[in-house]
DNA sequence: AATGAATGAGATTTCATTCAT
DNA sequence: TATGAATGAAATCTCATTCAT
């Protein structure tokens, strides 16, 4: 979680970096070691608790229980992807080809250089879905959406065929980048990001048939 | 798990249907139901015994433990795609194209008839492969390279791109499907399995660019 | 609890004093002796487990929570309370004021040898009525509705005087006897159960005036 | 405890009721609101601190811990009722009766404006004497002390009986007020504190035989 | 093989109390 | 005095697994 800014409970930008500490973000950052390295079921609030530096008890201070926190991971995320997709969305000096390549680099991007949370992002999702999908973000849906109005716009523009059905598209990429960010993240050697990033680039573009 | 044969513990077919039932396969339909209505880790023991239809003791005369028998169920299924595959594989009348897309409909066919499956397929594997990655099926492993092997034979006869990193591009396909069977599973008539599978074989061979 | 049959959460008898133990009565009993000594809010499961000889597990599989336990306690007493009184009621050879002492005494009777469960009764009530008031036992209504009936019969056939309240009177009696069986139960020399019996039948009659 | 003087733990009146207000009392106070809401054991400090309008640490400031405010409020009553009663007593100008009218009056009085007050002295007295009896305020025994007295005054006197046991029968009267203090603070329509007020006079002076 | 009662380790969560400011 | 963030001990409850029958 690196610079980035993220919201509190409140709406409070949390930037602090001082000697006093900032709990709040200091549990964030342990919780996304943990669940990334022993998932979400097998991750125990002490451990977090002991890698962020603080009594147990002091997780509860600022998050209502275990799923909160992945809650809270998963705003962060999925409000990031949501508010830059709409930004490239919106930018009239872009084809619609390059938003579409924009919309790539924006998530690998985001996860290039922190692993767990890459982790998290690729494991975790469904828990969440299932088991309270009515406290899921909300930015989830949006950031989709704001992928499926740039491949409407490519179609309408005929840069992008009509033959496809747009939903279905966007969960095949997602779901492709997906699997690819956990196998870069379990071992980055055999599958290097920018490799990926190409790949997927020309797979959803062109197809392999020659 | 309908009309299939599998194997037991010591690759004895399993397919005795007598009167008095077979408990080693109760247990092993019961699990992948209740495995895919609340996922592996809120899922109980005795809630599987339950469905079964026999006494909670009674799955671990089959079963080593809990992951045992997740396992078992990959076990099953990865087999089943992998002997499916090679003999795609292996089938001199197909071309290069014929056998990719068989292999997709090979995957739609498998699970076309059997949601909890489905379920299970797309949202424990994860659990397994980190947990326990030295015990996880090895015809995961097979279908895999002879799903590479179809590929590069493609490339080799021109039909398929060079471009392409055919590791990558497997994990993207496969990751691809994997949430639009998630999509199914969970809403089938939002997600019909004829337009993903139609979808996909289009998006795979040809991308949207026009 | 003695030799008292009480019931099972399936309305089974249980009876059973062999060998093999009874666990479900065997917790209970020990949950009488602990929440007598502790009080309810400061009696532990572990202790309750220990005190029956079990596993703290296996407190959960006879009874819900903590609070079910003390549910069955109560609703034990009650109903025996409410059958003992409702024969007194129906029984046509007893004038009223027969039928009021010998209802003062079947209180007395039930907790003569019990001190335990005395305590339990007379200080853990409150908790249970304002906590989970809509699963509290019935029969406590129908043992007071059964009074009730007493006294109003005596009031009709003017052995008893009209110039009371009966719900304000029912509740005056029980509140005299309750505080005095916790006297008795903390200090039986002090306050021995047969001078409080003797007593309470004078009062309740006669009151103190000369 | 509105207009009502009360004492701090050195013994110094609380009367200060200037505009920057008496954390002291203000903590007491809403003590007695959480207490007589939630019970005792149910009530958080924080909330406490919460309605008495201060923070949580500050009452720590004032209180050892939790008991030691339950102790306060215990003190604080029945110091009131005691010393209410001593005056009744030494009064020549009122016969035994009336001094016992008086009593039941008092107890009354000091409870008909505060429900609150009620709920915490009819519920959670138990837990204190069983918890830590020897912390537990002098004023109740003087206060039976009193109220002995004034019933053996009147048995000398040939006033009220000598058949009766007078230990016993000011716990039967104790008790039976409780109760129904308990059901008036419950359902104050229902049990009406005078129609309580009156019978509870009627029957400890007459009982219910005509 | 089959049972299911019994186990007990273990994890989440609560909250009275402390203490640095 | 006053604060309230931080603490961490402690307790309830769960449930995979065992084992005597």
């Amino acid at each position: 979680m690196n610079d980035l800014l993220f919201l509190n409970h409140h709406s409070q930008k949390i930037v602090m970096r001082t000697k006093e500490g900032n709990k709040e973000k200091d549990i964030l950052e342990a919780a996304v070691k943990v669940f990334g390295e022993y998932g979400y079921h097998n991750s125990k609030i002490a451990k977090i608790a002991e890698v962020a530096n603080v009594a147990t008890g002091s997780v509860y201070v600022y998050y209502k229980n275990k799923e909160d926190i992945l809650l809270q991971i998963f705003d962060f995320v999925w409000s990031r992807l949501y508010h830059d997709a709409e930004e490239i969305y919106k930018n009239a000096n872009l084809s619609s080809i390059e938003k579409l390549d924009s919309l790539i680099d924006l998530i690998f991007d985001l996860f290039a250089s922190n692993t767990p949370l890459t982790l998290v992002f690729v494991n975790e999702q469904n828990h969440l879905q299932k088991s309270v999908p009515q406290k899921f973000t909300p930015y989830y849906e949006k950031f989709f959406d704001c992928g499926e109005h740039i491949v409407i716009e490519g179609i309408n523009s005929n840069v992008f065929t009509k033959t496809i059905d747009v939903k279905i598209f966007r969960n095949y990429i997602f779901g492709g980048i997906r699997l690819l960010l956990n196998k870069w993240a379990n071992a980055p050697d055999e599958f290097p990001l920018n490799k990926i990033r190409r790949n997927v680039k020309y797979f959803l573009k062109n197809g392999i048939v020659t």
